[in-house]
Order: structure tokens, then C-alpha cells, then sequence
DNA sequence: TCGATTCATGCAGACGTTTGCGTGAAATGA
DNA sequence: TCATTTCACGCAAACGTCTGCATGAATCGA
């Protein structure tokens, strides 16, 4: 087994002859048993550090269950956001000693094979950030009791979620838009699939849609700059007075293609038509873009999450739990506002 | 230890139980032991895929010492470039049912506990893409035994490496652009923290700096769009006879970054000046960039990084091996060329 | 027909930790 | 001083899989 007898790996039971007690003994000193001597603790809590010992987590999860594995599920990580999470998700998991198996990345769907890994390493928990509806991942959770927690979307059976009121940052971009004198909105969505997309618009469509004010195009922009920069030339190609005087994009992304193939048509932005996004990633805030936009609280959001996977770790009985975290409106210079200010971010 | 004792998972002894025979018939059966008959194989497969046996890794592990799983030290995810290579490795490792334990993700330093976790979950091997120079991860798989492959790096001591022939990359950037007539090149650079930027400059000056052609800007830009943006700036700021008429940056990022400075300050790209960049990010092919830059084979070079460290896992005495895969330049409009159409992609 | 191979399978120990239970000694109370 | 509680620790089984070795049966050659 070991091919390098010259070196045999520090274990607990090495320990416990260099120390001439039990493993028992070895094993609640090191992780702080109230039984173990203060005394003994020290000692055994030297002798490991000397020996440069490294527990073996195989071990320990095959006898105790529990592995300190995360499976993580990411959306396209070529969409900024998803970057940014995923940086924020990892750095905050280290300083708690978790780790991630990354089981999917990307927009495909996941294969079976894939997701039964989770199952296979026993991973404790489940964190899925993909906004995508379907999730193969989940249910094979769900069947294996495995707790999952959601981020940035909106939970499911079986499932605790976290994610940004989005509805209330659509409706806060809309107020801001109409405070701004705009009457006709044109909506740059993502699809039926994608649940942040829906709730989004929702709320922009319920603040917006009154006094005469309303919505006069939608399209499907797919969560790709792609999909924006398309419809962006759509409405270039609209006849001035059929034109919206304004769009949300539910995503950054979205809107960041918009305003290129708007520009790139010959109208401005903002003062021929303005633009909202939806999300606050870096690239948005280049001067080139300064797109008007929706902040998620992404640090609260993935410590809220965590939070939650680590309690239904703990307590595998807890209830499903959804919380809504409060965004905040940033205001570049995509789009145009009152001239008193508008709407101060709340 | 089974808090649901409802549902016993099906195990291997469950198996054997049920098929009436020992535990060791299983394991072998399942793993295609050719001394295992193919009757009885065939049996146990059905039984095994009846009861939805999933077998435990990290009891294999424990037992074998191969755990299948790899560290994954990923770059700052938020430059394109990562998210590219995170989803690529991501999808053809799970092709190949090998998982990323990720161990990093980001610009900072890796902490020496997130180090260590590499031991503790026995990964068979390491990838490392980040660009930095210094890494403690290497150290700690150096020491360890654990072999490692580096992506997107020139190697170091006990470590493989692949990466795109960054030196060929830049010289073919050069021959472009004084094939397209520009004699005054200046150079966005990332530090001399990044083996790639290092070697990129190099073929790029070796190819550029001659007959009279020079360099005359340097600026350390940090591989981050604010680096690039913040040398635009100091470029059009430069009195115009003093400017470089071409700009090679190490990466698009920077590259785009510039762009946007150059035009913002109202000069004019490529008319004033040329950028060429290096990565061929998605965003770069956007119309707004259509940035000039030279393509690394991603695919290839992940699917040979893990050639290489499943290889070594297998056998570690392997020597360590560096390969150079060649990419290509693909040819945009922020760069002007020669009226003929310049050089060809080779 | 019999000993020598080959084949298919079983036995049992090992991998490193955890943990319920048991036990001797020290501390406590009367 | 003795019975009782508390304390600090050891015992041993268990987690699920792998694998070197042994074993009985079937096949082979002569």
C-alpha cells in the first residue's frame, strides 16, 4: 500500500505510542474533548504539531460521516457574477474550514454521472448558485437527504435559499427610471427558466406600468452580452416612436451589450435611450459602460448561505428557509434622472 | 452513527449478502477483475444497479489511497481567461470522473491551513493556473509527493507544466504589427510576477525591437482592466511625438482596458494607435473591442494538463515534463495591418 | 487415472478515525 | 473510614473498501 516504507505517514495511532496513551485519547485532544486533561491536551497537542500530523479526512468521514466536502454547483462562470461569487464563496469557506467539490460549472446541464459524485464522496452539504430552474443536482440530493442551500435563486422543494430581493431592486430601478421622466420600457430578459430573471421583472413591471407609463418591448437576451447586443440592434432598427425611452436589463451582462450595439448604431445612451442593469459586476462600472444598476449584497449573501448549509449540517431536520436580502441601487450615468437627483438609494 | 436507520445505504456487504457471496467477489466484479467469471460479474452488476449501489470513495480511499479527487488552485476567476479555463477543466474532468477539490480561487495568497487541506483529502494530484509566480500550494504538494501540473505557467521545481508557446505568441504579435508599418511599440505588461507576461514580452521585443523599430512605453498594468485603463491614460497624456504608435498587452484584459482610455481621451483605435492583446478572451471579440490577440488553445492545454497528471498520479517517478502547445493569432480591427492583409494565421 | 496447472472465489487484515461504554483512581460527602 | 460520585482515560467495534494469500474445483497433460 504504502510504496515509500521509508516514510510512514504520522498518524493518530503513531502518536499514541510516542505518547503511551490510547487513540481515544489522541483523538478528543486534539479536537477539544472536555474529558481530556488539560495536561494530557498539551502534550498530545505538541507532540502532533512536531510531527507535522495531518488527520486523514478519509478516515474520519468514514467513521463519523461527515466529510467537510461542500458539493458546488456554479452557473456560467463566464458571466462576471458568477465569478465574483464563486471568489467570494471560496474565500469565505476557507476561513471556515470547508471545502468545495466543484461538481459543474458552466450552463450545460450536468450529467447523471456528475451528480451522483455528490453521493459518492458523501459530501455534506449542497450549494447551488446556478440560476438555471432544473437541477439534476438537487434531486439527487433531495432523494439522499443531503441538505441544499440555493444562492441567487429562488428555493425549490427540498431546498433553503438565499438571494437578493429582486423583486424590490426591478421595482427600485423602475421608480428611478420614471422619476427620471421615462414612460415607455423596454425589458432585456433572460428566459422562463431563470427565476432571478422573473422575479426581476416582476417587480420593475409593477413600479413601472402605471400613470400611463408602461412596458412596449421585451426581449429574450438570454443572460449573454450576446443576447443584449442583439437586442440592442432591434431596437435601433424600431421606428423613433415606437421606440422604448428606456431599458432594463435584468442582468449587467445584458445591458452592457445593449448599450454597445446602441452606441455602435449611431443613438447615445443615456441621452437617446437609458440604460439599467441588474447585478453590479466590475466590468459595469467602467467608465465606457457606468451602467445604472442593482447591487447584490454578494459578501452577506454567501455568508448567509454558508450559514444555512452549516445549521442543516448540524441539524439535518431544520426546516426549508428562504431569506431575502436587500439590495442597493447604484446610480452611474447610463441613464438619465430628474433633475433634482431622483431616488436616493435606500 | 446511522441517524436514519430506515434506509440502509447498500454497501458492498449488502450486496454480498444478497448475491451470496463474499465481499471481496464484489469489490472485484464491480472493478472488472478479469478473474472474476463473466457470469458472476453480470450478476453483481445487476444486482448492484438494481439496489442503486453507490460505492463509498472515501473508504476506497482509505483502503487504496487514491481519493480521485484534485486540487485546483484557480487564478482571479474574474479575469475571463480563468472562467474559461475553470469551466474547460471543469467539463473534461468530469468526463473523465476525476473532481476538483478547490483550494483557490483569486488574486491573494493561499493560506497555509487552505494549503493543507491538500493533505488531509489525500488528493492524487494538483493543477495550479495561477500566473503567480510564487505559490504555496507547489510547496506543500512538493513536499508531499503529490504531483502537480501547472497550467497557463512555465514549470517549476517537481512540477509539469503546460502552457501556449507564450514567447512564438508575442513574436507573432510583433511580426503583425510591423508588418502593419509600427515602429513605436509600447508594452502593457503584468509584473515580473507573471511567468506568462515575462515570456510573452520577451518574443515580443526579440520580433519588434529591430531595424530601427523599438520599444519606448512600458507600464506594469497589473493584468487588470483598471491597469490598462490607467496606461491609456498616461499613453494619450504623452505628447504625440513622444506616443508609441502600437500597444501589446500581455493580456486582453489590459488591452481593453486601454482601448476604452484611448478612445475616451479622444484618440482614435486603431487609427492613432494600434492595441493588440493576448488571450482571446470572449468579451475581446465584442465589436466594441474586436481586439487583435492571439489565441491560446485552451482546450488542448487542459486536456494535456490532465494527460500529464493523471499520468504521474499513475506513476509518480515520471520526470517532469513541459509542454508548449502553439496557438494562434487571430486577427481583429484594433490593429491596422498592411494593406496586402498582413500575416496569415499559422 | 493421477499429479500439476489454472481458475474462480473466499478469508481476513488493513486503511485511520470516531465513539459508546467500561473502568480504575481520585475526589467527595457523611 | 467507607460508599458514592466524578474524572480521565482505555477498549474495541465500526465505518466500507481493497488486496495478498489461501483454497477448493475444474482442467490439463501424460
Amino acid at each position: 500500500m504504502t510504496d515509500a516504507p521509508g516514510k510512514p505517514r504520522t498518524t493518530i495511532v503513531t502518536l499514541s505510542r510516542s505518547a503511551g496513551v490510547s487513540t481515544s485519547t489522541v483523538s478528543r485532544a486534539l479536537k477539544g474533548d472536555p474529558s481530556i486533561s488539560p495536561a494530557m491536551r498539551a502534550r498530545i497537542v505538541a507532540l502532533a504539531a512536531e510531527a507535522g500530523y495531518m488527520p486523514n479526512i478519509m478516515a474520519r468521514t468514514l467513521s463519523s460521516g461527515r466529510s467537510g466536502l461542500i458539493g458546488l454547483v456554479l452557473g456560467p462562470a463566464t458571466n462576471p457574477f458568477y465569478a465574483m461569487l464563486l471568489e467570494e464563496l471560496v474565500r469565505q469557506a476557507a476561513a471556515k474550514q470547508q471545502r468545495f467539490m466543484i461538481i459543474h460549472a458552466g450552463a450545460g446541464p450536468i450529467e447523471d454521472s456528475t451528480a451522483e459524485a455528490l453521493l459518492h464522496y458523501r459530501v455534506d452539504g449542497c450549494l447551488i448558485t446556478s440560476a438555471d430552474l432544473s437541477s439534476r443536482a438537487a434531486d439527487v440530493c433531495a432523494r439522499n437527504g443531503v441538505p441544499v442551500v440555493m444562492i441567487n435563486r429562488i428555493p425549490r422543494e427540498h431546498a433553503s435559499a438565499v438571494s437578493c430581493d429582486n423583486a424590490e431592486g426591478g421595482a427600485s430601478l423602475a421608480r428611478f427610471l420614471r422619476a427620471g421622466g421615462h414612460r415607455r420600457a423596454g425589458i432585456l430578459h433572460s428566459g422562463a427558466g431563470s427565476s432571478n430573471g422573473i422575479e426581476r421583472e416582476r417587480g420593475f413591471t409593477e413600479a413601472f406600468d402605471k400613470d400611463g407609463a408602461r412596458t412596449v418591448f421585451r426581449y429574450d437576451a438570454r443572460s449573454v452580452y450576446e443576447g443584449g447586443y442583439a437586442a440592442g440592434e432591434a431596437i435601433v432598427a424600431m421606428p423613433a416612436n415606437k421606440r422604448p425611452d428606456c431599458l432594463f436589463a435584468v442582468s449587467d451582462i445584458i445591458g452592457m451589450g445593449a448599450m454597445d450595439a446602441i452606441r455602435a448604431k449611431g443613438l447615445r445612451v443615456p441621452e437617446d435611450i437609458s440604460v439599467v442593469g441588474f447585478d453590479c459586476i466590475p466590468d459595469g462600472a467602467r467608465p465606457h459602460y457606468a451602467i445604472t444598476t442593482f447591487r447584490q449584497p454578494v459578501a452577506a449573501m454567501v455568508r448567509r448561505g454558508l450559514d444555512l448549509l452549516a445549521a442543516r449540517i448540524g441539524e439535518p431536520k431544520l426546516p426549508d428557509e428562504s431569506v431575502l436580502l436587500r439590495g442597493e441601487i447604484v446610480i452611474r450615468t447610463s441613464a438619465r434622472q430628474a433633475a433634482g437627483g431622483g431616488e436616493v438609494a435606500d
